[in-house]
Parts: structure tokens; sequence; C-alpha cells
RNA sequence: GGUGGGAUGCCCGAGCGGCUAAAGGGGACGGGCUGUAAACCCGUUGGCAUUGCCUACGAUGGUUCGAAUCCAUCUCCCACCA
């Protein structure tokens, strides 16, 4: 990868605010800079949305850096004020300790699947070194109060401090305001930066849009305390086309923990995006090149995709966060699901392909006096009220082995499609097993 | 502390004594078209039941044949004044 990081960061869209132009164009140009990112430990499982910050730091990795990342076992204990409405309650140690270590697997895993999965993304070099990894707890903890606000406050502007958004909007909003802790929030993470500034010799650290205040609060300070120069980039905190958050769906945010949102419900968000979205969620998700980047964006104006990219970008993201293997099942059980009727299977098979698909048990006894299928579709849960079943059924949205039930006739053995599995669907998408025991 | 205004279904919002399970919009859901897309079109959107019943318009009481609508008290919000 010879061309320049900033030039990948632009055309993927991720650049966004940087400090000192010129100057860090040129820093950047040579490869070798130390630099980091932080990741909030305020919940077991980084969200689609974490992963924006860690592909930046592997797309820094290939162009020859040497990226940082860094879980805030301190800054957790704080809570950023930045991008909440409201104060959030203080998670207890245990908690975040457990956030923590779920999270530096998470990340771990993540760049060690770059690596193999991915060679491209590899330095110069083949990557002797990898990502590194730290924790702010560790030069946090042992400062004293006094000695923190004698040797880091003094340096901090309670006046500018006022002037940050992330302050700002809280400040302003008199209903929730802030609390002392929140807004010292911006000191601990500065000194983060000077830290790593001081022993590890890093000059940049990247971070969402919203860190922007924090992050230059950290230049700041490493300016103040050294002279030196210190650099700041940050990516925009991407919406879809119409203007929503990137990595929520309806039931809430998209988890990279497969215990949370399987890989199964993962591979899917992907594929039902929109076209509109399609190539931004390419260009930060995947390692695809820009020539292969401009060329589907060829496609998708010449009217030529078909679905396509979306089946790509499913593809990749999953193969990252969750690996092949669990790619290719994914696959299969989208193609079995969104494909012809469920027929001449078996209980293995269905249960490979159903594995993250909800399901119920019940007595197999039920069926043989013929099971009525609006009682069904609500102890599935796929409906909350036997007006919303009887409803469901009328408009022709209920499905048993996908093929469409019209009225409600009792459901017998018969109906199974294999020796002891039914499959339930209402709408299109969402899908039920029921065995019988 | 004073004076006004408000609280309606998932959300916003009309209704201001019977025709109100409550207009309209959003969302959500289902169907159609398509590509498991968007846009668009159609339909549904309190519960239970075979024309009926029950629960609902901040809470509690009251007036009335009849109340989301009138009265009283309470709770919570919002605005202006001190």
């Amino acid at each position: 990868m010879q061309t320049h990081i900033l030039h990948e960061l632009t055309w993927r869209g991720l650049l966004a605010q940087r400090t000192h132009q010129d100057e860090l164009d040129q820093l950047l140009a040579s490869p070798g800079v130390r630099l980091y990112c932080g990741f909030d430990p305020s919940n077991s499982s980084l969200t689609i949305g974490n992963l924006v910050p860690l592909m930046c730091l592997v797309f820094f990795w290939r162009h020859g850096h040497r990226p940082i990342a860094l879980v805030g076992g301190a800054t957790g204990r704080i809570g950023d004020p930045g991008g909440k409405s409201a104060e959030r309650n203080l998670l207890s140690d245990e908690q975040i300790q457990y956030n923590l270590s779920c999270i530096q697997r998470q990340i771990e895993q993540i760049i060690a699947r770059a690596r193999t999965l991915h060679p491209e993304t590899l330095p110069p070099g083949g990557g002797a070194h990898t990502i590194d990894m730290a924790n702010n707890a560790d030069w946090m903890a042992p400062w004293s109060f006094l000695d923190f606000l004698r040797d880091v406050g003094k340096l901090f502007r309670v006046n500018t401090m006022l002037t940050k958004d992330s302050v700002r909007s809280r400040l302003e909003n008199r209903e929730q305001g802030i609390s002392y802790t929140e807004f010292s929030y911006m000191l601990i993470q500065a000194y983060d930066f000077f830290h790593l500034f001081e022993q590890e010799g890093c000059v940049l650290q990247v971070g969402g849009n919203d860190q922007w205040g924090n992050i230059t609060a950290g230049t700041d300070l490493i300016h103040k305390k050294t002279g030196q120069t210190a650099y700041g980039v940050t990516f925009p905190l991407l919406t879809t086309a119409s203007g929503e958050k990137i990595g929520k769906s309806e039931k809430g945010a998209i988890w990279l923990d497969p215990e949370r949102t399987s890989p199964y419900e993962f591979y899917q968000y992907w594929i039902q995006r929109q076209d509109a979205d399609v190539i931004q969620l390419l260009k930060t998700f995947t390692f695809l090149s820009e020539e292969e980047l401009r060329a589907a964006q060829a496609d998708l104006d010449a009217g030529k995709n078909k679905g396509q990219l979306q089946q790509r970008l499913a593809q990749e993201v999953t193969d990252l966060i969750h690996g092949p293997e669990e790619t290719q099942k994914a696959i299969r059980a989208s193609r079995m699901l969104f494909g012809e009727a469920i027929q001449d299977v078996n209980d293995a098979l269905l249960n490979q392909i159903f594995a993250d698909v909800p399901s119920t048990s019940l007595e197999r006894q039920r069926l043989f006096a013929g099971l009525d299928l609006i009682d069904l579709l609500v102890e599935a849960q796929l409906c909350a009220s036997k007006g919303e079943a009887r409803r469901l059924i009328k408009q022709g949205g209920a499905y048993v082995n996908n093929s469409r039930q019209d009225d409600n006739t009792p459901l017998t053995e018969a109906h199974l499609a294999s020796e002891s599995m039914l499959v339930l669907r209402s709408g299109k998408k969402t899908y039920h097993v029921v065995r019988f025991r």
C-alpha cells in the first residue's frame, strides 16, 4: 500500500476533521506513525458503530503506521458526556472489568481475522508488529485526586472546557445538566493522550467526530506540557440515507457478540441495506479497493445492482466478525429461508439451518388433535394477541414451511417439515421454528 | 410565591356532553411491485368472542339516562411574572 492514508480515508468518506492539515499530511507520508483510538467499556460487546474506528485503525495499519487500541478502564469509570443527552449511571468496577475483557477479546479477534482473511491489510513487510492494546486504568489508577488536580487540572481552563460541544449541549439542557464527574472526563482522555505521547511516542489520536473536543483537549495538553505538537483526526458519524444512525435496527443495536446478535441476524442486517447506503457501507466496513468500489458505484448508477452489492457487503463483514464458517452457515440459511417451500428435509438439516432462529418446543400430542394456527402464532410470539394472529392470516402473512396459510385450518402431523419440526413465518422475514417432542 | 396553559391510543395531534375504540399524520405490521433494496400502491393497527362484551382519553370522586368532553380534589409538566 503506497498511497497516503489520508487519501484512503478521504475516498472512503471517513475523514471529517483534522488538526494541522499540511503538517499532518507530511507526517503521515512516511510510515511508522504511532497513533491511538479509544474504546469505551460501557457495554460487554462492541456494536457495528464501534466497528468504524476499528476499521480506521486497520486502515492506518495497512499504511505502515502503528496503532494502539485503547480500552478505557479508567474513562469508563467516569462516563463520556459526549453524544449523551443525559448523565449516565456509573457501572460497577466488576462490570467494567468484565466489559473490558470482552471488548478486548473482540478487538483482538477482529484484528486477527483482518490479518488472515485480508493479507492486503497487513503493513508493508508482512506485519511483524500488530495493533497494540492498552488500558488507561494502568496509568490512571495510581494518581491521587490532589496530584491530578495540581499536575493536570491546573493546565485546563474551565472557560475553554465550557465551549466544547459535549459539555455545552448538556449545559444548555437545563433539565439534564452535567455532573462534575462527567465534566472532568475530558481531562482524563487528554491525559491519556499525553501519557501515550510520552511513553509510546504516540503523536496522533483518531476518533469519531464527537470526540473532536476531547482530542483537541489532548493536543492542547501535550503542547502545554512539552511544547510539542500532537495531532488529531476524526471521521464522520455515519448515518443512512434516511438519516438514521448506522447499526441500529428496529430491534436495537447490532452487536458484534454472536450471543446478542446471531451471525444470521448480523448477515441479514447487511443484506437488507438499501442501495442508497450500500456504497458508503462497503467503503467503511470492507477492504474493497478504490477501483472495485468505483466499479460498484458504476453498476449501481447503471441500475445493474440486483442486490449483489448487499450480498458482498454482508459476506465481507460477517467474515470479518464471525469468521467464514459462520458466514457460510448464514448464507445457507438465508438461501433456504428466502427460497422455495421447505420440504424433503430432515431434523438435522433444519437444526443446522435454523440454529440462530428463535424456537419453541411443544408436546407432540397437540398435533394429533389438530393444532390451532392462531394459538400457535401467539405461543411462538410471532403475534402479540389472537386478534393480531387472525389479522395476519387474513392478510396473507402467515406461512407454515414457507407456504401461505389462508385460513385457520388446524395443523396436524402432515404439516411437519421434517421428523419433528415445523417452520413458521410471519411476513417476509420473521421466522420461528417449532419443535415437537 | 402569583397568574395562565396543558396531560388523549406506540409517538405527534384533533375532539370539548350522545353519531367516539376516538379524525389526521408518523411509526409499526401485512399484501402488491421488485432485488430479502429504495420509491410507489393497497390494507391493518386495544383485548376477547360466530352481529356482542370488556378495557381505554393523567389519578380519584361527583353531576347526568349518557362524559375523553361538565364540576371538585390531587399528581405531574410547560409558559409568563415575582
